[in-house]
DNA sequence: TTATTATATTATAATATATTAATATAGCGA
DNA sequence: TCGCTATATTAATATATTATAATATAATAA
């Protein structure tokens, strides 16, 4: 099996949710969000979302920086933008 | 949430296995194989082969055609092949 | 200090996926 | 027919993911 495409899987794994693919491609194509866009765009629970964000966090793919009560996320992971802006991801359908 | 990111979502989870996107990307780039090919590329077992060529022909991915014992597949969707042809998948990384 | 709001954490149940082993089938050549 | 090869199917189990509820924390305003 060839390196690139494990790595690449790996990528997808991320990105297939659709929590997740909503968050990180709110914040590819608008920057940072902070946690209360974020479940409104998803549509999730509090929850679900603050779990993602948690989970992306720890493997490194966002970041984020608090402002009082609230807490601001932001991509952080040149491959994952780069898979959203090339597939156009968020615009209109492939 | 988007339909959209929705749609890609299942897309993205349809290409997070690394058995499965080695098999995709090969029939994407090579044209059909025979499950032996695919075996050996992605160097799983004949079972977890045959059982994940089995699930993308019934979502309707790829199809097959027998000559012999021996059984071609192919890939059949549009989307997955853009997304394998526009990220540069199999070839090196984006 | 208390209440409120935003966010995080923990626990758990439900569901899905991956993995492996065993067995089945179907085509073909000897 | 028999045995071999290619592929498929089934079943069992392990592991991961999703979803939900409950509770916790931390900042701020009243």
């Amino acid at each position: 099996m060839k390196q690139d495409i494990k790595e690449m899987s790996e990528i997808f794994k991320i990105l297939s949710n659709d929590v997740r693919l909503c968050i990180l491609t709110n914040l590819c194509l608008n920057g940072e969000k902070k946690v209360g866009e974020l479940q409104l765009c998803t549509k999730s629970s509090q929850s679900f979302v603050s779990q993602q964000l948690s989970k992306l966090k720890s493997l490194g793919i966002i970041d984020s920086r608090k402002s009082g009560v609230e807490v601001f996320y932001f991509l952080n992971n040149k491959k994952i933008s780069n898979v959203i802006k090339l597939l156009n991801i968020g615009n209109t359908n492939i």
